[in-house]
DNA sequence: CATGTATTGAAAATGATTATCACTATCACA
DNA sequence: TGTGATAGTGATAATCATTTTCAATACATG
C-alpha cells in the first residue's frame, strides 16, 4: 500500500552519518534538514537556495557532496525527470518507487515487492536475471483532479 | 511477454518523418539508419560517431535535433542512465519497457500492460490518477550468466 | 597547544546540450 | 526552367549542470 511521507528524519540522519565516521558540520546540518524535511524533489540547487537562507556561506559543491552521500546511504533517493536533470527525495526505510502529482508535486511512495511478481514472470519468460529496476509514475493527487 | 528487437525499421522510420513534413535529407537518413539497426542504446555522441563513417560532413547538432524528433514521434525512446545523461534505442510499436543486460547491453523489451494491475491496485489505494510511468530494469542475460 | 586529517567553498574546468546564424538544399509555382 | 520562400545544416558560441582543484579552515586527538 503506498505510503505518506513521514516527517523530520534529520535527527536520524545525522547518527547515521556520524556513525559513517562523518563529522556533523554546520554545512551538512543545514542540508540534511532541508532535504529531511521536505515532501518534494529537489534539484540539488533548489536544496541550494533554501539552505543558504539559513547558512548563507553555504556552497553548492558541499550540496552537491552532501547529497552524494546521503544517496549512497540510501537516505536520499534519485528522481528521474525528463529534461536529464535530476533531483532527490529522501526516501522512505527500504527500495521504494515513487508516484508524484505533476500539478503539485505531492509524492507518494509504494513498495519495490508490488513488482516482485511482474519481474519474476518476466525472468521465467526471458531468461534473465533482473537485477535493479527503475519505477516512478506520474499522475494527479487526489487534491489536484476533481472529477 | 518479452519481445527481441525488431530489425531495420529505417524504410518505416523515413515514411513517418516524410509524412510528418519532415523532408529525408542525408544526414537524417544516416542517423535514421545507425539508430534503427542498433539493438543497444545509444548516446547522442555515439550515434554521431557511428554515423559520421558513413557521413563525414555530418554535425553533433544534427543528431540531436534528429533524435528529439524520433523520439516525439515514438520512433525511438529514451534510455535513463544513473549518470544522468540519456541514451536512446529504436523503440517497437507501442509503448514498451526496458530490461537491459548489465554487462553485454543486449534488450529486452515487454509490454506496458504487465504493469496495468499494479498501476489500478495503486490508483485505488492512493486516490491518484496515474498518466505516465517511467520502468527499466537491468540485470544479466542468458547470455551473461552461466549459473 | 601541536599536528594530522576532514571539510569547506571559491574558482576554474569539464561535459552535455542548446541557441545562433550564415549558408545550402529543396520545394512550390510562375 | 528560374525564383523566391522555407526547411535544414553544421560550425561556432553560449548555456547549464556537475565535477575538480586548491588554498584556507575547522576539527579531533594526543
Ligand atoms: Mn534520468
Ligand atoms: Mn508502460
Ligand atoms: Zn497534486
Ligand atoms: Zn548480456
Amino acid at each position: 500500500m503506498p505510503l505518506e511521507m513521514s516527517p523530520a528524519s534529520t535527527e536520524h540522519w545525522l547518527e547515521v552519518l556520524e556513525a559513517q565516521g562523518y563529522r556533523l558540520t554546520a554545512p551538512r546540518r543545514v542540508v540534511v534538514e532541508v532535504i529531511a524535511q521536505t515532501d518534494r524533489a529537489l534539484s540539488p540547487l533548489a536544496v541550494f537556495d533554501i539552505a543558504r537562507i539559513r547558512y548563507p556561506q553555504l556552497g553548492l559543491t558541499t550540496v552537491y557532496r552532501t547529497l552524494e552521500k546521503l544517496e549512497a546511504l540510501g537516505l536520499v533517493q534519485l528522481v528521474h525527470q525528463a529534461n536529464g536533470c535530476h533531483t532527490y527525495i529522501a526516501a522512505p526505510a527500504g527500495h521504494q518507487h515513487l508516484l508524484i502529482c505533476e500539478y503539485c508535486g505531492r509524492t507518494l511512495f509504494f513498495g519495490g515487492d508490488d513488482l516482485g511478481s511482474l519481474i519474476d514472470q518476466i525472468e521465467r519468460e526471458s531468461g534473465y536475471r533482473v537485477h535493479e529496476h527503475l519505477l516512478q509514475l506520474t499522475g494527479t493527487c487526489p487534491g489536484c483532479h476533481t472529477d
